[in-house]
RNA sequence: GGCUCAGUAGCUCAGUGGUAGAGCAGGGGACUCAUAAGCCCUUGGUCGCGUGUUCAAAUCACGCCUGAGCCA
């Protein structure tokens, strides 16, 4: 019952490479929370996992805001790098690697990299006139720009004309390669709507692109023309590929690529598309190296139902709402309550209501009110049951055996959502077998073994939800294996040994006997004054 | 301007031809093992607007309105 057929493969997940150019903002944390639990879902398997996120540190823009603030441009990023790190460990992110693109090894890769699409023949010298957003590092179509030569996004920022010569990338080449990809790999491009952006934007024409620019230091220079730097989004792309090697690794390609690449999933925010869907995909086949498996961006937040903006005021600051909730918290309510892959919004209030209904009413309540009864009941053991106490129409049994291919299928298709659904539906179902059976009243009639059956199925299906909503909240899932008397915590990297998911996920694995921890509320109800 | 997607209960969403659903929030009730939690019952919707197709439309067609996105 309840296992799960899972060929074990390595597995690698990314986050974009966060551009350092401020602190991080809710929308990176979002997509770090998602990318970790890819990562921890995947270790729960048991499969090898390098889950990667990092920083992008060159360009234009980092220079000028270090001249702004009147600090040198590494002395910038590393201060940002280290708010990076900071809030991904309060929220509980266990990351493989943390790449840099100043590192001194990126380098060695990109002119590497370099070397290959040059030797084949995609880079060529042009020149290149046009209106230059500085914030966006993108040339811009003079119709779109707004009156008074502001960009369309930076609607603060007056775009600059530059007449230069750069170095192009033969993009236009490798059009139907593209194409070809897309259709042969319908999943690449994840989810659907995205996919039809790219087709269209690809469907137009590709045009070459400059991956070079003149006047600006604070990036690495052109490996056949130093004079020139290279751009930003070449370099920072090849920050994935950096991130692969291991710490005492030669920093050559071969030893990047040996083992982790391709990366399996690149998770993006719909925002930079273009550049993991189109770009980056044409400079991996330029250089001879296998593609990724699949290219997911995921929505845009809103607060309470308007853009988040600097402009605006009205900013969700990650690092207020991690200190004030916890990690598990502010993890929960974003993979749960918004469907991956489309926009959504954060109200307080509706954070405040899904938390203790779900984790503090249903999750939390159950595990201590079934922790207490067994306590009484029970003398603080798990109970011994005969497995064939348990019919196959057992209201639990029944619907915890299904469970984990229904997770897995979940978190397969990045469905967090429908994964939480999955799991707090059995813990839904317990509360009302709970009061249906009322082991409280068969215990006062000394029916002593029905008694314990009911105990018994509550608490293994308590720790089966756990168990599957550990990679969400894995604090929380440690917290219920800890009371129900295992050792042991969902941040283990060997986690897929110590707990696999072949028989965890089963329903009817709690060990009767076994020694209960403490019963302590998992999860606090939020009090709100009115 | 072109194209795409969305508009269903206070909130978040499911429902793709046959008399409107879930979770949360709101109201009421019985219980007591529990974090005044859980369980049961319940209020609440001219399914964005209009025209059309059909015996029958939230569901199909056309038009419109509103919002979001893509068009280097």
């Amino acid at each position: 019952m309840g296992s799960v057929g899972h060929q074990s493969s390595t597995f690698a997940v990314t986050t974009p490479l966060y551009y350092v150019n401020a602190l991080p903002h809710i929308g990176s944390a979002y997509t770090t929370i998602a990318a970790d639990a890819i990562a921890r879902f995947h270790r729960l398997l048991g499969d090898p996992v390098m889950m990667i996120t990092g920083t992008d540190e060159h360009g234009q823009k980092i220079q000028r805001t270090a001249e702004e603030r009147g600090v040198a441009p590494q002395d910038h990023c590393d201060e940002i790098v280290s708010g990076f790190q900071d809030l991904w460990q309060r929220l509980n992110i266990r990351y493989d690697r943390f790449s840099r693109t100043t590192a001194e090894r990126h380098e060695a890769i990109v002119k590497a990299f370099y070397q290959r699409v040059w030797e084949n023949g995609d880079i060529y010298e042009g020149r290149q006139q046009g209106w230059y957003c500085v914030s966006c590092e993108e040339f811009k179509e003079e119709r779109d720009l707004l009156k008074g030569n502001l960009c369309p996004i930076h609607t603060n920022k007056e775009v600059e004309w530059r007449d230069e010569n750069n170095y192009f990338f033969k993009l236009s080449k490798y059009q139907e390669k593209l194409e070809q990809l897309y259709a042969g790999q319908p999943d690449f491009i994840q989810p659907t709507s995205r996919r039809n952006e790219v087709l269209s934007f690809v469907q137009q024409g590709l045009q070459d692109f400059s991956i070079s620019r003149v006047n600006l230091d604070w990036g690495f220079p052109v490996p056949s023309d130093p004079e020139h730097t290279l751009y930003v989004w070449f370099d920072a792309l090849l920050g994935y590929v950096t991130a692969l090697l291991e710490p005492e690794d030669e920093p050559t390609l071969d030893n990047a690529l040996k083992q982790w690449w391709p990366i399996n999933i690149h998770l993006i925010g719909k925002d930079i598309l273009r550049f993991h869907a189109v770009y980056w995909p044409a400079m991996l086949m330029s250089a001879g190296l296998p593609l990724p498996g699949r290219v997911f961006g995921h929505g845009f937040l809103t607060k309470d139902g308007q853009k988040m903006g600097k402009s605006l005021g009205n900013t969700l600051d990650p690092l207020v709402l991690v200190d004030q909730y916890g990690a598990d918290a502010v993890r929960f309510y974003f993979l749960k309550e918004i469907e991956f892959g489309r926009d959504g919004d954060f109200n307080e209030t509706r954070f405040i209501n899904v938390l203790n209904a779900d984790l503090a009413n249903d999750l939390g309540n159950l595990l201590n009110r079934t922790l207490k009864m067994a306590g009484r009941y029970c003398d603080d053991k798990i109970p011994t049951v005969a497995p064939e106490t348990f019919e196959d129409d057992h209201p639990l049994q029944s619907k915890g055996s299904g469970l984990a291919t229904q997770v897995q299928a979940a978190f397969d298709r990045l469905a967090f959502s429908e994964a939480c659904e999955a799991a707090l539906g059995l813990v839904r179902a317990s509360n009302k077998y709970l009061d249906d059976t009322a082991p409280w009243s068969l215990y006062k009639q000394g029916e002593q073994a029905e008694t314990e059956a009911v105990l018994y199925a509550v608490l293994e299906s308590v720790r089966l939800a756990g168990y599957l909503l550990s990679p969400i909240v894995p604090s929380l899932a440690t917290a219920i294996y800890n009371q129900l008397g295992f050792e042991g915590n969902f941040d283990e990297l060997a986690i897929g040994q110590h707990f696999p998911y072949q028989t965890h996920s089963g329903w009817g694995l709690l060990p009767g006997g076994q020694a209960l921890g403490k019963a302590k509320p998992i999860f606090q109800r939020i009090e709100v004054e009115a």
